[in-house]
DNA sequence: AAGTTCATGTGACATATGTCATATTCGAGG
DNA sequence: CCTCGAATATGACATATGTCACATGAACTT
């Protein structure tokens, strides 16, 4: 299988350039330092496999990712990164990437995740599988069984309106001192932390 | 690497029997029909990876999956399923097993999805993880020609999240103060006055 | 009537949030 | 080379938020 490997760091290349390259049903047919050489590789040298870094200069790998998945929609991507920011999940796997690993995996982990996604497969590390699949977990909206007072929803549904304690206990006639009361009453209850993981809360679940 | 094969049809346990034990670094422990019996075999034969079919009588593989997690968390899953059904992935994923792959694939792609997982990563069939990757994409309604930078975008998601200014400053690796002087600038260009209207106002338009 | 529960209120406190003025750094353009 | 503007950082400050212990009174029970 012949291998592109992008990443704006030399050492990085040419590690993983080593170490793919003792595997012997894999072939580095290039490196690149960016998404746009990564691109261009890919034209010149029609790799199986992209192995992409996030953060580089000139241009990042989701975007990469999603260019060279426009024109050659044969090439797999695997993103390889040090990050696990959830937004850089999302990111990579709406760009088309086949896989997202991080870097800090022994290396026969790495290989053997290549091989599954040369098979046809997609392969997530495991924080980032468990970070796709919290986010599958909040889709879910359980009607709720929550057994909170009229007067603690109400306070729940301003909150999600955006308003203030004081603009609160305007509102509704109660000092802002209760509303308060109320606020850590609903932040037990729904085992959150703040007035704005409530509104969130709200406006996902309701 | 020992493997549990776990599928009510004898023909189907036989075959990928044969098939797994042609690998050598594979050791098929034993085989179940149902998930009970997954379970009682876990404790006999402490298998590092379990081969689960989904639909089962007695007990289904999703519950198989659940109880075997539960007393043995160092055990891999692999779903083995000839469906694609989203409810089953969601389920599948939550149950904590580590791969959730169809039948109809070429068995070294299956092979390889095991070793991947052996070591230590997620793998989804492809078409499982498009299905993932659908869901996730409409998260995202309409884009809004918000002149927000990159970075401003970024802190609005994870505030969003209900994440802290702490909590974000540790995330992107930027100064807690950072943070603060970019939500005044969210705040400013969206005309809004807190991080909870900021939270509301993009899960509403987002 | 005494006791209990519930909704509401208060004050003190610690922490988080938002504002602002002001650096520092760095890269693009002149 | 110099300047400009961005991205980032810092510190001081005012206000909002959340926590907690406790008070009050009305309604309900026994």
């Amino acid at each position: 299988m012949k291998v592109l490997i992008v990443d704006d760091d030399a050492l990085i290349r040419d590690g993983l350039k080593i170490l793919i390259e003792l595997e012997n049903d894999f072939e580095v047919t290039g490196t690149a330092g960016n998404g746009q050489e990564a691109f261009e590789m890919c034209q010149k040298k029609r790799p199986d496999l992209v192995l992409m870094d996030i953060r580089m200069p000139v241009m990042d790998g989701v975007l990469g990712t999603k260019l060279i998945k426009k024109h050659f929609n044969t090439i797999k991507v695997v993103i390889l990164t040090t990050f696990k920011d959830d937004a850089y999940i999302k990111e990579a796997i709406k760009s088309g990437a086949e896989g997202y690993i991080l870097k800090n995996q022994p290396s026969d982990s790495i290989i053997e995740s290549l091989r599954a996604v040369g098979k046809g497969n997609f392969v997530f590390e495991k924080e980032v599988a468990s970070a796709l699949s919290s986010m599958l977990k909040d889709e879910k909206r359980p009607p709720m069984k929550l057994d909170l007072s009229p007067r603690e929803l109400e306070i729940l549904e301003l909150i999600a309106e955006g308003l203030s304690n004081k603009e609160i206990a305007e509102r509704i006639y109660l000092s802002e001192g209760t509303i308060r009361n109320y606020t850590t009453g609903l932040l037990e209850k729904l085992k959150l932390r703040d007035r704005t993981q409530l509104a969130i809360f709200y406006l996902k679940n309701f």
